[in-house]
DNA sequence: TATATACGGAACTTCACAGTTTCGGATATA
DNA sequence: TATATCCGAAACTGTGAAGTTCCGTATATA
């Protein structure tokens, strides 16, 4: 019998540092295999983690995700670095950089491994959405704003519609379609649907 | 030791009944739980069968819901029942109808529901997607091409692109926003978004 | 330097579910 | 009416993964 102490000044102190290779282990796994292919024991070895550090940190594994996918900020946009041409076109044409289209396949990996969670958890399909896709779109709605106030595009646009355009549809190619997005389908996601919606068709 | 016979005349005919009705179970509880939430159990409780008649007709879970994914035809929309009023937003306007919307957040949440297999079965992601997502895509195909035939819209119309835009949205937001489709998003879909991009803007 | 806690690793326990078998009853052929 | 197969229901088996415990070691306080 021995006695059960609690002394929390004393004794090796947990690493901090842990914590975000853990989570980013788990976001690894969820966009290589989703939620229901993750193993404990998976992001434990790619994290180089006993398993029991884990679950000293998360009650379940369900609990470490949502906390993965709530902390996920680093893959955001650096709002000072976002491009402005003095064009819509010039703006959205940007976006299309190997960097950008990198972090957003990834993100867009993520929301297809967490799928099966969103309809038992509401409030983590509300976490992944502001996460993973609504920073994309915002940026779309500042590109549309800005063409409206210098007066590129109509007043009257329906910004937060369009601003979903590509998202959508880059969401819908690679989780439904399970093909890559290539810098030509988002050109021609810009030339073919989203200009020509806005009224900046190839002024014919 | 018994002998073992092989009388394929003999004995009592398996009721080719029940095969639909265990296919239409599996749909049910698929756009309910997913594929990972769904059990044999559920399946064969919902059809009232017994756990070894799905075990005689498929050899197991992944294959019985193969197999209901590729039968589900039954969802289609009749070729026939389509509306032809002459104009592009009157055609797609006439699409939004109680029941082709039911249809189609049934087969959204179908699509949902099979996400986690999709990774694993690159085949059953072209089976789903031909089945679930292009039939109504090419109904808009078809309306479009009509438009370009009648010389209502521009013949250059990236009409494959188009076509997929309200498929994309509906399906961006029925699964990961987890919103239902109203008739007002769709009408907001033809107004704001495809109208538009095909110069078919409200005449400003 | 004694105590308390964190670490990675591995063995262990528990449990839900896929898949199998068995049952009594129904239905088909010969 | 004997045989063979189907049916739904329920008991049973096997397995993979969540979660727990224990170990030897590392690191912090007092």
């Amino acid at each position: 019998m021995t006695q059960l102490t609690d002394h929390p000044k004393l004794g090796r102190k947990r690493d901090p540092s842990r914590d975000g290779d853990i989570l980013d282990a788990a976001l690894d796994v969820l966009a290589e295999v989703g939620y229901e292919g993750m193993t404990i024991d998976m992001v434990a070895a790619r994290a180089k983690a006993g398993k029991a550090t884990l679950y000293r940190r998360w009650a379940s594994k369900e609990l470490l995700v949502i906390d993965a996918v709530a902390c996920m900020k680093q893959l955001d946009v650096d709002p000072a670095a976002l491009p402005d041409t003095g064009t819509l076109r010039g703006d959205l044409v940007a976006m299309i950089k190997p960097k950008a289209m990198e972090d957003g396949g990834k993100k867009l990996r993520i929301m297809a491994g967490l799928m099966s969670m969103l309809s038992r958890d509401p409030s983590l399909a509300e976490t992944a959405h502001s996460t993973i896709m609504e920073p994309r779109a915002a940026v779309n709605r500042m590109f549309l704003q800005r063409a409206i106030d210098r007066g590129e595009i109509a007043a009257d646009t329906d910004v937060d519609m369009i601003a979903q355009v590509g998202q959508s549809m880059a969401a819908y190619r690679t989780i439904m379609l399970r093909k890559p997005i290539t810098p030509e389908f988002l050109l021609s996601i810009i030339d073919n649907v989203i200009l020509p919606a806005v009224g900046l068709g190839p002024q014919k």
